[in-house]
DNA sequence: TAGGCGTGGGT
DNA sequence: TACCCAAGCCT
């Protein structure tokens, strides 16, 4: 209770004024935190300001198209968050009748909501007594109880919420919900944590034995693998031609045609003139690269214009004519393909 | 359960 | 530069 005491004053002092705080609409909630999940408020706020803009209710959400949402989700990675939410505004409005599920577990059946994200929107909407566990409590707790066991394996997730649960307050469940994180996120930092001021320090076993550097632990590294995008921009007047991606990274956006292989460069060409019906005459221009980093893969992206003279027939029949203005406006398409039409 | 899934900021 | 990390979830 002395650590929930402190934690809270601290916060009550120390808080950023957030528009989805003081506000109890379960979906403005649900939305902020969807959009929240690995996700920087810097980044995300934006966002959240344009969908609560765009979609005041979770209906309007429910009747807009996906390729709108997702035009409206652009830039902000992870898409199956918005394919998701999409899904469960379309079964809230039209299998619940609007009515936004009030008990934990039916909060965390919901599609793309987990177990922190259940527990933010019932402490939040509801005032129900979970705590939540996101990355800035892990390390927190972590420090404070002094956890070696690594926090991204289901052994140290156990003990910190052992811990958690120690010191949680299910009577102001949502203050303190958002106290914890606002502490580990503003002072309890990955780097360069502000230990000589922390509110906490007397409480810190991190702190005494000096391993606060060293927590919280994980283990195992994801391995970046490096792989090659060729794109074709095929030009006919103001006119381009684009694709729908049917699966895996940027599913439901759309590119320029895409040869993934890692070929030499003739051979490249030669793919390329292989998505047309008729000869191509026409020189493939070599205009952009780029390499695109992603959390797991490394992107050598190369960007070919090919100028023509006539409508170009796909042999691919879902390749399809656009205004090139339309892409990543009508079109959804990855920042990657944004970097290209920005050059 | 380990890997897939984005992007941007910080060091 | 290369790496870590961010209000995680899904398969």
């Amino acid at each position: 209770m002395e650590i929930s005491n402190t934690l809270i004053v601290w916060y009550e002092k120390n808080k950023r004024d957030l528009p989805w705080r003081n506000c109890n609409d379960p979906y403005k909630i649900w939305l902020s935190e969807i959009i929240l999940q690995q996700t920087r408020v810097q980044q995300g706020l934006p966002y959240y300001l344009k969908f609560v803009e765009q979609y005041p209710t979770i209906l309007d959400l429910a009747n807009a198209d996906e390729q709108e949402i997702l035009t409206m989700w652009q830039g902000l990675g992870y898409y199956s968050r918005a394919r998701n939410m999409h899904a469960t505004a379309r079964y809230i409005s039209f299998e619940l009748n609007g009515y936004f599920p009030t008990k934990y577990s039916d909060i965390r059946a919901l599609k793309g909501v987990g177990d922190y994200t259940a527990a933010a929107i019932s402490s939040f909407a509801y005032g129900s007594p979970y705590p939540v566990i996101d990355g800035n409590v892990y390390r927190l707790i972590s420090r404070l109880f002094n956890i070696s066991l690594p926090v991204n394996k289901p052994s140290g997730q156990k003990e910190v919420k052992a811990a958690v649960e120690s010191i949680f307050d299910g009577n102001r469940a949502a203050q303190w919900n958002q106290a914890i994180m606002e502490f580990g996120s503003l002072h309890c930092t990955p780097k360069k944590p502000k230990c000589e001021t922390c509110v906490l320090q007397t409480k810190c076993i991190s702190y005494s034995k000096n391993t606060v550097s060293n927590r919280p632990v994980k283990e195992g590294k994801i391995k970046v693998t490096t792989v090659n995008h060729s794109y074709f921009v095929f030009r006919y007047k103001d006119h381009t031609y684009i694709e729908k991606r049917i699966q895996g990274i940027w599913k439901n956006l759309y590119q320029f045609p895409l040869i993934e292989e890692n070929l030499p460069e003739n051979e490249v060409i030669s793919k390329c003139k292989n998505l047309l019906t008729s000869n191509l005459t026409t020189e493939l221009v070599k205009t952009f690269e780029s390499t695109h980093l992603l959390s797991h893969r490394k992107i050598k992206a190369i960007f070919y214009t090919i100028n023509l003279n006539t409508k170009p027939l796909f042999l691919k029949r879902d390749i399809f004519e656009i205004d090139l203005e339309q892409l990543g406006n009508l079109y959804p398409t990855s920042v990657l393909i944004l970097k290209y039409l920005n050059q």
